[in-house]
DNA sequence: TCAAAAGTGTTTGTTATACACCCATGT
DNA sequence: ACATGGGTGTATAACAAACACTTTTGA
């Protein structure tokens, strides 16, 4: 059974993910849209009786299988995105985990594929447009708030930190310097745990300590990258 | 003759004014909403055949006679919003300079008024959260881009800039240290012309320098205060 | 002459930046 | 031994914060 679902409006997302030093974007290609053929972001309608942040949801779970990060972060309608259509779409964008970033092909009947943001094929009506939004909606709240912890494992040894910070931001970081000012931070928890596999010095995890976060707020701390 | 609109969907704008140092929001009445009588966001639909940026500067200037800054900030739709229907709102805010603040009676079938945005009354719906995110959203913006000057007079003292920064980000800045800051960016020019009819010392006045700001972008400028 | 704001300069402490350097590990 | 990243320390420059002070103007 079919529910129904408010005309002309549609929901997109841009699925971020973390992995070898790159961003990745989720690309689909959904059977329907057999004419086209082009890759397409993971989107979907919303229910009459259904919020907007839970229509985002449940059209990425129903993808996934996984509740993630997100994020709403524009509504783009110019009247021709959609040729011969009339289509709203409203935008989140997700941040998974490496763990869950291999469960993104739950659904059999489409095509699914991860790819650097820097380096997009050609996509379906404005979804590059969507996408590049998408990435300068992160640049700016990546570096105001601790959100860049939801593309890393719970545990994360302090260079992915940096290098994910890298990518995103399009830049580079002094070593000593940007593990100091993260330490100073005291959002870190050191653990006992170290890197294992690796061909060198193997590094101490950390992982991100959300109630001293919360409570460093409270007190007026600003996190700064 | 009514032209076709988007069902379910609906524009509404946060109007920003600067005026005796305070940070207003303008609110409508409309005669439509006679049952409830609570102040209300001016708000309207889109046409069929319009981009929704085009829609929400439409929306206002039929109500203001004039073009303002607007940036669309978010998109609400929760169920229950709006009371026995289903309704998304995309809204804007706007930067209104003071010389287009007096003109926002233009139409007669309404009422009108400007209310502090830290003291606001009973509103229609989500008016109220619609309010507060717009504030977050003008916050993050105005210190990391110069949008702060569309709330000011074309020329301004830097003392009158320096209280809307403080108004807007609920703090307050040592006057000496704002001043050669923002003089520091060189993004003013100095004018010739100063303060009139003022019972203290007459300030020089500046003006926004939009092409020296461009050309400062380009070199990897960063505004931030 | 007083109040109110304009406008300039200095001092001090904190941060940012750029390095140099040693440590641990697998090949 | 050496390549690779882990991890620490330091010297310098840049900047923020606090504040003292003089100037101008109308009432």
């Amino acid at each position: 059974m079919q529910k129904k679902r408010i005309p002309s409006v549609s929901i997109d997302s841009v699925v971020f993910g973390f992995e070898e030093d790159q961003l990745k974007v989720l690309l689909v290609k959904r059977n329907i849209d057999k004419e086209s053929n082009l890759w397409a972001l993971p989107g979907g309608d919303i229910c009459y009786h259904e919020d907007i942040d839970h229509a985002a949801e449940r059209i990425l779970e129903e993808r996934t299988g996984v509740k993630v990060y997100m994020k709403q972060f524009g509504t783009f309608g110019k009247v021709d995105r959609v040729p011969d259509e009339r289509y709203i779409t409203i935008a989140y964008y997700a941040l998974v985990k490496p763990d869950v970033y291999k469960l993104s092909l739950k659904k059999d009947d489409c095509d699914v594929k991860w790819v650097n943001v820097y380096d997009l094929p050609n996509l379906l009506y404005d979804h590059d447009t969507i996408i590049l939004y998408a990435l300068d909606s992160l640049r700016r709240r990546i570096r105001s708030e601790p959100v860049g912890f939801n593309l890393l494992p719970h545990h994360f040894p302090l260079l992915a930190l940096q290098r994910l910070y890298e990518v995103i931001l399009d830049t580079r970081f002094d070593k000593p310097n940007f593990r100091s000012k993260i330490l100073k931070m005291k959002i870190l928890i050191k653990l006992d745990e170290k890197q294992q596999g690796v061909a060198y010095r193997s590094a101490h995890l950390f992982k991100f300590d959300k109630q001293r976060y919360d409570a460093l707020i409270e007190k007026g701390f600003n996190f700064e990258l």
